[in-house]
DNA sequence: TGAAATGTTGGGGCG
DNA sequence: ACGCCCCAACATTTC
């Protein structure tokens, strides 16, 4: 009887599980291990929300090992150490996992290939990042090209069926998976296969048709809400990318085609930020464009802390703000504004919103946050020219038209009509008083113009590209 | 996957 | 009828 280790990473589930699957051809006994690596444990990149999530995660995993005859074993130590000692224990002769293509990941499972029957499987994206390179080899650094390219290469087929059953090596020693710690609030994202499984079949059943349109849009309900699921696994991008496929042949209108295609769009954007930091790591360090490291940022703890809290004074940043710290999770169309505010508007380098993104974030991932970032940012690959700065208050006008998702995330302002939702500074001061948001006492007044922050940072742009 | 500034056009009021 | 002005609506350019 063979035996091998499946190092689970960021796959945790059970459907479409290439290296799984590659270990299950290998071996008839699989001993499936998650290792908490300190040194992720306590990164800076890490934060509660995303850990309370995973420990949830390994939960529920372990929960459908246990169906199949098997468990999660679970090791805390340097990951190294702790798959020699496990070889040692259970006589494996090798190690199945999922290839990560983030520069921790790549260095980490250099230093284990160095020592241990380490094989590394495609399947945290679709097509590896060395698939779609141009013509003379060399790898794309503009979205559309790599996106036409990506469409063009031989279909990636239909996801694998989960494993009936796995033959389980008793006698193994596991922690015990933590507890998520108790202030952690209570998540929106249940965690599990199933309910990634459950919300990919809702979603391209139904508001994939609509997605084209309603995407933008913060009041509603137009997105997937599917990136928590992919950041550790719990759908495949394989899987995802199949939906989006078939949804897209069977729509029976050209916008609802038009849907499932914009859609499988924002999967080929996650292979393509996948694919830049895996070709050009430095973006984990440093602006993209060499001629964009020199921009003239501010240092404004002040700005910063009123950021992060929501406390800007601007309705839809605030909203934005509010409900990533609540619920880990933040609309696209307002990380964008956001990320706008705090870079163009305060002029705070992108790096400070990159990090607390990803210590914020269920789905921070290094590639996509990263990338989201520098694009708005304008430093980075395919990126948002320095002169589109948004305008807080036509973005909300455009993309929450009654408010909602303001009043949903700042309840200061329940009570404010429509016409001043996304400017309530501008309120008569009976006005505010009526409706219990009195300026700068009940709800901050703006912590800078935005008029005067958009000719700074042309200013400070021009000076910094030059 | 902007927004503001500037330019152009055309209808209507008015002398 | 005609020229003039105003200005909204739309288009183009610029940041």
């Amino acid at each position: 009887m063979k035996t091998a280790i499946w190092w689970i990473r960021r796959d945790l589930r059970l459907g479409d599980n290439q290296a799984l699957t590659e270990a299950m051809h290998e071996a008839e006994v699989i001993v499936p291990v998650f290792i908490l690596d300190p040194k992720l444990l306590s990164s800076d990149y890490t934060g509660p929300a995303r850990l309370a999530f995973l420990f949830e995660s390994l939960r529920e995993l372990d929960v459908n090992l246990k169906q199949l005859g098997s468990r999660l074993i679970l090791r805390r130590g340097d990951p190294l150490e702790v798959l020699i000692n496990l070889l040692r224990e259970t006589g494996a002769e090798s190690v199945f996992a999922e290839e990560d293509y983030s520069p921790y990941a790549r260095q980490r499972d250099g230093k284990v290939a160095l020592s241990l029957p380490l094989k590394l499987v495609p399947g945290l994206t679709v097509f590896h990042p060395d698939m779609p390179l141009k013509a003379d080899g060399s790898p794309y650094t503009v979205f559309t090209p790599f996106s036409r390219t990506w469409r063009s290469l031989p279909a990636s087929g239909s996801p694998h069926p989960a494993p009936k059953q796995l033959s389980a090596m008793p006698a193994l020693t596991s922690l015990e998976i933590p507890e998520k710690p108790s202030h952690t609030a209570e998540s929106p994202f249940k965690a599990g296969e199933e309910e990634a499984q459950r919300r990919l079949s809702a979603f391209t059943d139904s508001a994939i048709f609509d997605y084209s349109d309603m995407r933008n849009r913060m009041d509603l309900e137009g997105t997937s809400q599917l990136s928590p699921y992919l950041r550790l696994g719990m759908l495949s991008a394989r899987q995802a990318v199949w939906a989006a496929q078939q949804a897209s042949q069977l729509a029976s209108t050209t916008s609802a085609q038009k849907g499932a295609e914009t859609w499988l769009n924002e999967l080929i954007w996650r292979e393509f930020y996948a694919a830049i930091l895996y070709h050009f790591p430095y973006v984990r360090q440093e602006a993209f464009r060499a001629e964009l490291r020199n921009i003239p940022w501010q240092n404004d703890p002040s700005g910063l802390a009123a950021w992060k809290a929501g406390l800007t004074g601007y309705p839809v940043v605030d909203a934005a703000m509010r409900q990533l710290n609540t619920t880990g999770w933040m609309h696209n169309r307002a990380r964008m504004i956001s990320a706008s505010f705090l870079t163009k508007d305060l002029l705070i380098n992108w790096q400070e919103g990159e990090l607390y993104f990803m210590q914020s974030l269920l789905d921070g991932d290094p590639a996509s946050n990263n990338g989201g970032w520098q694009w708005t940012a304008g430093t980075g690959t395919d990126a948002a020219p320095y002169f589109r700065v948004f305008n807080p208050i036509l973005q909300g006008l455009k993309f929450d038209p009654q408010g909602d998702y303001v009043r949903r995330w700042v309840p200061e302002l329940a009570l404010v009509p429509n016409k001043y939702i996304h400017s309530p500074w501008e309120m008569p001061v009976e006005l505010q008083k009526q409706t219990k948001c009195q300026i700068d006492s009940d709800y901050p007044g703006p912590i800078i113009d935005h008029k005067l922050a958009r000719e700074r940072v042309l200013l400070a742009y021009r000076s910094g590209s030059g």
